[in-house]
DNA sequence: TCTATATACATAGAATTACAAAGTATAACG
DNA sequence: CGTTATACTTTGTAATTCTATGTATATAGA
């Protein structure tokens, strides 16, 4: 299982890749995600909805119900332009920890 | 300026990672991380200090008062052997993390 | 010599955030 | 017709974060 806090980091990052490549609802990403990480992350609904609800008041994503002929009202979710910023911005900033990471752990003093 | 949960997500794999390539004190790790990140990532002593007390704590490392024959007093610290098993899931998970997020960015569908 | 800055560590408490738990409702399956 | 899966919401507590404040010494510069 993945750390809390690294969790924590992640959440808004996949989901707004998910989105980026298509509309979705709050149920289907928790399924995507478990799905992806093969079980490694696992949100809980009380954990991932709210966190839906403050990148549409953020202006990230956008949502609307469901009109199509399916068998139950679904919230689905678009990024945003200012959205594709935002996963830009988390892209680079990933990519320098990752940077400042590597760094440290390269010199793998694997020696004994 | 990296977001506050990315900071949060790193700021232990970094210090076992510094302390793995030798002992360290509080105010030097702060200047270390400061100057490996290129200014990106910065923390005041206020953060620093309380996550060290907690790492000890959990038995990730040890401290002890330099009495070599320096300037000022300063509090060494060493990571301990359960403190390189957590670096090692650390490590694991970041690459959990990281190839889910490669997972949903890398078609990168930068088409448009 | 005096002052400002850098070094070095510590912690209380306010502010923020996370999230488990509980709630609502319907569809599908056996 | 009961159980499980689907689908979304919110409250309140628990945990965490980090700002602000405090202590103390060394050093550089004016």
């Amino acid at each position: 299982m993945i750390s809390k806090t690294l969790t924590a980091a992640s959440t808004k990052p996949i989901i707004l890749g998910i989105l980026k490549q298509g509309s979705s609802y709050g149920y289907l990403i928790i399924k995507k995600i478990k799905e992806l990480s093969g079980g490694k992350m696992q949100y809980s609904d009380g954990m991932l909805y709210p966190v839906l609800h403050k990148m549409e008041k953020d202006g990230w994503i956008e949502s609307s119900w469901s009109l199509k002929n399916e068998t139950r009202p679904r919230k689905y979710y678009e990024i945003t332009t200012l959205g594709k910023e935002a996963l830009h911005q988390e892209q680079s900033q990933w990519a320098q920890v990752n940077s400042v990471l590597n760094q440290i752990w390269e010199p793998k003093t694997e020696i004994q």
